[in-house]
DNA sequence: TGAACGTTACGAATAGCTTCGTAGCAAATA
DNA sequence: TATTTGCTACGAAGCTATTCGTAACGTTCA
């Protein structure tokens, strides 16, 4: 019921995107310096792409003072989800099972991230009745 | 030096590759037979799409008979790597872990798909050596 | 004050995606 | 053979994404 209008962040979008969940509420001018660090990138882009988003409201602006301030609309892993579940629509067919096996096995993955994932495989069976329940709860840390 | 040319499937692109890769080399007809089970879309709007895939590559055209059949330039699985890839980097700062953490996190996994990823990863264990191989296996069914 | 600078707003050009109409041709059919 | 059917090719329109130039305006400072 709250995240229906948010639009799907381009890909420009989200480079943006990840400079504000990295460093929080930035300027225009610090989001445009990050970017350059990466590529060339003119000024007014950096502006008309943040002035988009804002439109589009996948960035909240605070315009109090002359120079604005933007961050992110959503939470970074709301986002990160939105666009995996496109993915998984698109490209996979739905099966989150085989988009993770497809994630993990063509990459090189450490020991420990391993061991991570396993970690939290076990978190989700504690939580995995063996039918589904009607009142699992919600939103933890 | 073998996937380097070939252009990143669009959305619309990528349903079409879904049903190429679910029903193998498939005409112009079928595709849009098929597409046209989950929403309108007019004929030579598919064969465009396919006529402009093959012109990227993205499809192979088998032209021998006047009626062309299209299949799938690469295999199912590249195309999703390279998709996951793209993914990675966009969205999730290149880190697969936190991209499998949203996946399997904030979705719901039956026990059966949990316990094949941890075969998965209890396989990748056994090749994951302490130190990088330079020789690594390729290619397992 | 007035010049230089930083910031926002806006318009426009370009490119790519998506869609479809029309034309032309070949094959099947009556 | 004449008609109908089905296929490909092509052009174009409408939309979105991306990029940047220019203008307008406030602030700073010499």
């Amino acid at each position: 019921m709250t995240k229906k209008n948010i639009p799907r962040p381009t890909e420009s979008e989200l480079e943006i995107l990840q400079v504000l969940w990295q460093h929080g509420p930035s300027t225009v001018r610090f989001v445009n310096d990050e970017l350059s660090k990466r590529r060339d990138v003119g000024y007014t882009t950096t502006l008309k792409l943040l002035q988009l988003m804002h439109e589009k409201g996948i960035v909240v602006r605070d315009d109090s003072s002359r120079t604005h301030v933007y961050r992110p609309a959503l939470r970074e892993q709301e986002t990160q989800g939105q666009l995996i579940d496109r993915l998984l629509e698109a490209a996979f067919g739905g099966s989150a099972l085989k988009l993770v096996q497809q994630a993990l096995g063509n990459r090189r993955t450490t020991r420990e991230e391993l061991d991570q994932i396993r970690n939290l495989l076990d978190n989700i069976d504690d939580q995995t009745p063996a039918k589904p329940a009607t009142d699992a709860p919600d939103e933890l840390a």
